[in-house]
DNA sequence: GGCGCTAGTCAAGGTCGCTTGACACCACAA
DNA sequence: TTGTGGTGTCAAGCGACCTTGACTAGCGCC
């Protein structure tokens, strides 16, 4: 699973904890899926695209 | 999270077994997302959506 | 009756997702 | 120099995800 978290984040300026206190989470789950530790869970996937108007699809994508 | 599997399979004439075969989780995986117990990874999302040729929003929206 | 297929559920176990709390490093401002 | 914000990382803990193996129950068919 690849993403486009720091570039969506890049785009408005918002560090890692200003997208996770938009999106309920630790600052440290942020980090862990920008850097590929791990992927979000369905529920938070969702909230992600959301957040950015997009389609999960958009923002994540498969190796 | 809901999801329109039931009925997906259902339109495919596919048993949960099958359903499960084809995305090469156990059958009591593809019974406990169906029945609500828990919700998919973000990978097996994207495996049941491209499976059906169709986006994780049209098979699965939040509640 | 018995057989086969389907769906639902349970237990036990391993890995992943997310948490809090802490620490180190870097860049930059005061 | 001190300090402040941003990032990356670690540990420990808990619950979610997924596994194998087994069991129950309903259905149609022989």
């Amino acid at each position: 699973m690849k993403n486009r978290l720091k570039v969506l984040r890049a785009e408005r300026d918002w560090s890692q904890a200003d997208l996770a206190a938009r999106l309920d989470v630790s600052r440290q789950s942020v980090n862990a899926i920008e850097t590929g530790k791990y992927d979000p869970s369905l529920p938070l996937a969702f909230r992600i695209a959301r957040l950015f108007g997009l389609t999960i699809e958009e923002v994540f994508s498969e190796v």
